[in-house]
DNA sequence: GCCAGATGTTCCGTTACACGGAACGCGCTG
DNA sequence: CAGCGCGTTCCGTGTAACGGAACATCTGGC
């Protein structure tokens, strides 16, 4: 990114790569940018308070980080909006759900709200997950373009999370064939050992897709049959996140 | 800020300002900075997912924040640092313990383990807190200088958010005195009704307070001094945790 | 229904500052 | 002790950041 990419552009890389790298060489290195400007950069976090010094040198992650993102948090509509249909779904099937937003090649659990089970699923509000491995990664992917989807393989990659998880471009876009079909779709122990999900998709007031929603269990708590069996109640609860948001008809669109 | 301030000074301050205002004109306004520019940055937030834009010429925090908070939250030292003395404290106490960091003017939860007890905190990771009005808040307090709490008293001001929440700058300072003597805070129903906290500073490699851990109860089931005898072990649980973060002598300092 | 005002967006001339290469200081290693 | 790598600072250069003005659109009051 030497002399490419604006100011801004430079900082916000910084900012990102500083999630990853302490010094100020490995900064510079992973972003493109000079010496000088990654140290210039991460003085201005530093004042700040995205970045704290470490006393030694290097740099991590400062604290207003997390409060900025608790902030957003704290009024980010989306997931205060569906709230309550996630609610409904939790109870009506008793188990955990989740809402996750597409960021970019990941998407972000913006929302989850506990089942009725004697286990807890390791997921957590704000962690990041990958699209080919999860049930709603996969429902958000379903509703983009053959050539959108392959464009996000060729940027990500498609690291095996376990030995179920799709790793082929083929199989991924002959699997996303069936979940336009069936309006929904499965992560059947992709992406954690044990787990198995159903996602479906949802959109925004602009009709885009937003994220998804999903039911997860053990696999030993539920097989495949039976948690298809609840796949009608995830997808009218996805309308109704939908229409929440104010999406107008937010059935899958091509 | 117009002509006043770096352009990385103006990226943070908009991507700031976005966790409160919607509107361009409102962030120019808050931020300081021209129209066309808090427009130009906004364009480059969104280009980076920082930003959504509404859809009716408003734009929202983008999803990109809450996953740069997330990977911040996988890697970051102090909460994984001190995960092991927090989780002793909870075992302990069978109450649920906190660890907050200072963030300037508040402080951010960063872990929190929930206590063998049959009721929940509202609390979570990565929610903001005052440092008026919460335990460990009043610790990190009592370890700065009365001129620097009275600086942050002014560019925060002292909101009650209960009836018994210390708003004046006199009844504050007396009540950091009693904290620096006795080694503890307590937040006795100051920060949520019906609910009482411990807490103790914890401090960095460097020396420097960095934020302070807690235990947490409802006023119904323990009392003040039931409470106050809890506070040798987590005074203990405060040490081991800035040990475990490089302190050298982690005992209140003045 | 019309118009004034406010807001979002775009344009562009000016100049302030972002940039990075070079140099320096320091610490580590062989 | 010399060489190397890294963090930090300096400074000349040139370009991109800046914001005022203009334009398009929307809203609300009359």
């Amino acid at each position: 990114m030497a002399r490419e990419g604006s100011s801004i552009d430079k900082t916000l890389a910084v900012l990102e790569a500083l999630a990853e790298h302490h010094r100020v060489t490995d900064i510079a290195a992973a972003t493109g940018v000079s010496k000088s400007t990654a140290h210039r950069i991460l003085q201005a976090l530093v004042t700040w308070g995205f970045a704290r010094p470490d006393g030694l040198g290097s740099y991590e992650p400062g604290p207003r980080i997390l409060t900025l993102a608790g902030r957003v948090m704290q009024r980010f509509d989306p997931a205060r909006q569906a709230s309550g249909a996630l609610h409904a779904l939790c109870e009506a099937t008793g188990f955990t759900t989740h809402f996750a937003i597409r960021s970019v090649d990941e998407a972000v659990y913006v929302d989850k709200q506990e089942g009725r089970r004697p286990y807890q699923m390791p997921s957590r509000i704000g962690m990041s997950v990958a699209l080919h491995t999860t049930a709603i990664g996969k429902a958000v992917l379903a509703e983009l373009s053959d050539a959108e989807v392959l464009a996000i393989c060729r940027r990500t990659g498609l690291a095996p999370r376990t030995p179920r998880t799709l790793t082929s471009e083929e199989d991924l876009l002959a699997h996303l064939a069936g979940v336009r079909a069936l309006g929904y779709a499965i992560d059947d122990e992709e992406n954690e050992p044990g787990i198995r999900c159903l996602g479906v998709a949802v959109f925004d007031h602009t009709g885009q897709v937003l994220g998804g929603i999903s039911v997860s269990t053990l696999a030993m708590d539920m097989d495949l049959p039976g948690l298809r069996s609840r796949a009608p109640e995830v997808i009218a609860a996805a309308r109704d996140v939908s229409a929440a948001l104010g999406a107008a008809t937010p059935t899958a669109r091509r």
